[in-house]
DNA sequence: GGCTTATAAAAGTCAACGCTTATATAAGCC
DNA sequence: GGCTTATATAAGCGTTGACTTTTATAAGCC
């Protein structure tokens, strides 16, 4: 699962967005990064070392280019690895189903499936039950 | 897509796997983590903590224990990130579909997704192309 | 061969991160 | 009230990571 941590960062996860449309080289894809980010030549190319050696993609020499292009395999264990908690939101959907087509309010619909035990998960705030700092 | 940067730490995608089981209390997490991966129980509650911060789990207080569960927000939104990319394996799926059906005529139905121009994808090495060090 | 373009590697810096130990808060229990 | 359990926060520290500038490599072109 070593992808997750490449995809950590934000100019990474930019760069595999701009792969999504194809192959591109190195050069096309530093242009669009610097211009988004501001940031230099070697900052990209490392950013392209790490998604080479995360296995994220692969590169293809033709004269001077490199040709950059998605390598879906770890994207597909990220894939995967989600798989254990689609139900938790699939359940709402067709718990949600269930309230439109019984014609009650649309109220909160939000609120976390889960529990191991059959049990309505209650009321849980979102973030901290305490006060937080900062 | 903030979560990314939270899942790129093992130990919080266990919790997460952990949590995937159902609600569970900041002690039997800590207690699961900490035989695994020999952390002290700051450690953990500072990972929780990060969880929380990103939207990935919520609490609730019952007594003096912490219930945490996992939230689906930001790991629905991982899962529609990865849309962009699922083409480029759904097609190999089915190429092989159609490859074992028809006996292997005409290859290159539809080609490698996303590429702007029309070209075959080629033969791409999945690491390199030059010398890699280390 | 020498200049240029395309790209990577090297070396250094600074901030962020993950961990530790020490300590605080707050509920339960005697 | 005081001890214990459950959990979080604070402060400090070493390591990693994302940059930078500088330099190397290698293909194209004259």
């Amino acid at each position: 699962m070593h992808a997750f941590d490449a995809l950590g960062d934000p100019v990474r996860r930019r760069i595999l967005e701009l792969l999504s449309e194809g192959e591109q080289t190195s050069g096309a894809v530093t242009a669009a990064v610097r211009a988004e980010f501001g940031i230099s030549q070697p900052a990209v190319s490392q950013h392209l070392r790490v998604l080479r050696e995360s296995g994220l993609t692969s590169v293809r020499a033709e004269g001077t280019r490199r040709l950059y292009a998605v390598e879906t395999a770890p994207l597909r264990e990220i894939d995967a690895w989600l798989d254990r908690f689609r139900g938790f939101w699939q359940q709402r959907l067709d718990a949600l189903d269930t309230e439109l087509a019984r014609g009650k309010r649309e109220r909160r619909l939000r609120q976390g499936p889960g529990g191991t035990d059959g049990r309505e998960t209650a009321r849980h705030e979102v973030h901290d039950v305490g006060k937080e700092r900062q």
